[in-house]
DNA sequence: GGCCATACTTACATTTTTGTTAGTATCCTA
DNA sequence: TAGGATACTAACAAAAATGTAAGTATGGCC
């Protein structure tokens, strides 16, 4: 029988560092696809078979798990549109939008990064 | 002798959206304990020891190991002083510095996101 | 000689994240 | 009646991140 540790550091020190706003904010988006979902959404809604089409190399596991993360924290919005088949639509929120500006200055730090590691070695 | 799977799809994936300079600002930034290094290193540089103590919950392990990577991403600055017992202190880089103003803004739009979440629910 | 402090490294264990494959329900169309 | 389209879900497997515990080298101090 495989004893848990549910006191273990590892949550316990999540916990913690969620108390920084920082931390908490980038734990909001962090993981390998929800940026690129959010991106994705940026230019207007989208329904799950083309988001699924615009991200060929998720899983449908990640696409549907990640969506519903991204709505539970209040980053996009779920829309489901009556008939059959079934069609179900995703928004960004006015939270999210507020994202943009941020993530598009990190867009250009990245970018400024990594012209600098690739002139200077 | 264990069998090595390179063209996973996982590891492929990592390649493909490092072509996001978004994604690759945040994947220079993310885990569990890099911005809290930063945060600590960003009112003035600071010796191993001190970090370990302003840090009470990470291992050394992780300590060693992410100011080696930050190191490597051109981050913080390790510079050695003679002496015994050694020495040995970080701070951070010009290019880290950059990121300061971006991540306040993303610190605040944290906090804006959480009080959104307790309020409206 | 034995212990202390510093700044790490190493081997191994556990937890967390991501991927793979197959399956669900509905109704329309051929 | 069989197969297609949509938007998922579930069980299982692999990979990646983090944690634990112990060890290394140097020289000063008692």
């Amino acid at each position: 029988m495989a004893r848990r540790k549910d006191t273990s550091t590892n949550s316990f020190n999540r916990e913690i560092l969620n108390g920084s706003h920082l931390h908490y904010a980038l734990d909001l988006i962090s993981g390998r696809w929800k940026i690129l979902i959010l991106e994705k959404l940026r230019a207007g809604g989208l329904r799950y078979s083309i988001l699924r089409k615009e991200l060929p190399h998720i899983s449908e596991r990640m696409l549907a798990l990640q969506l519903k993360e991204l709505e539970k924290d209040g980053l996009i919005t779920r829309s489901v549109y009556a008939g059959v088949p079934p069609c179900v639509g995703y928004t960004l929120t006015p939270i999210s939008e507020k994202l943009i500006p941020i993530w598009e200055q990190l867009c250009c730090w990245g970018a400024a990064h990594r012209e600098l590691q690739t002139t200077g070695n």
